[in-house]
DNA sequence: TTCCGATATGTCTATTTTCGATACGTCAGG
DNA sequence: CCTGACGTATCGAAAATAGACATATCGGAA
């Protein structure tokens, strides 16, 4: 059977999607702009990047879109909102202890530790 | 003037080749098993990503190859040992920093329901 | 000594992932 | 009208990764 492990390690773009959204839902542009913020322009998600991360998510079950539009009588503009699976949580929440572990470590091999 | 910011995001790969070479100079094979081994299998370096890596590392002087080679009367294996330079060091503090900060970010978001 | 698996470096090709240009359309401000 | 931000989407190029293949050393088992 297949568990959230066998999906690991997940790309940056995955990574990041799933967190915008582990958030709340958001559409594919308030990702990138969410992305964009949280590291402070160091990782960039370009249109190309963007929806074709969204897609494999789609396709992995790890993100679904949901009915949600813009509020009544607001724009016209063909917002997309992605919502995160119960899959896509586990998946994100694994993906985080992995890499969280990881960096715990790193910053002890940095801070003088030969430790390790 | 280029800052070890400017190099960020690095690939997956190159974070665990310095990783690695934080802990003390090892050679291409050692890095690879120690990638392994810290990720508990889940990052996997074949030979193709292991050595196109440790040639990139090398052409952005985040690594040199040292004088270094197998002790004296062991083996005639042809090992090449590769050792941080302060460039290396330097890109691998600000990235652990920064994937650090988002680990955190992450943990907390997880760990907060719905919250934000 | 012959065979085998682990060690060790390296190339090659294919696939996956990312980047950036382009495109189309809405919307608000000057 | 023009511009810039928002918003979705596709395309081709480049970067990164995976995995097969190649070559060679070394140690232990048969």
């Amino acid at each position: 059977m297949s568990e959230p492990r066998d999906f690991l390690p997940l790309s940056r773009s995955m990574l990041h999607l799933l967190l915008a959204l582990r958030e709340g839902d958001r559409h594919g542009y308030a990702v990138k702009k969410r992305v964009e913020e949280l590291s402070k322009g160091v990782v960039r998600m370009g249109p190309g990047t963007l929806y074709a991360t969204i897609q494999r998510g789609e396709e992995q079950k790890f993100i679904a879109e949901t009915d949600q539009r813009a509020p009544l009588g607001e724009d016209q503009s063909q917002r997309r909102y992605y919502s995160l699976t119960a899959l896509g949580t586990q998946v994100l929440v694994a993906e985080v202890e992995r890499i969280g572990s990881l960096m715990d470590h790193a910053r002890s091999v940095i801070s003088g530790g030969t430790g390790g």
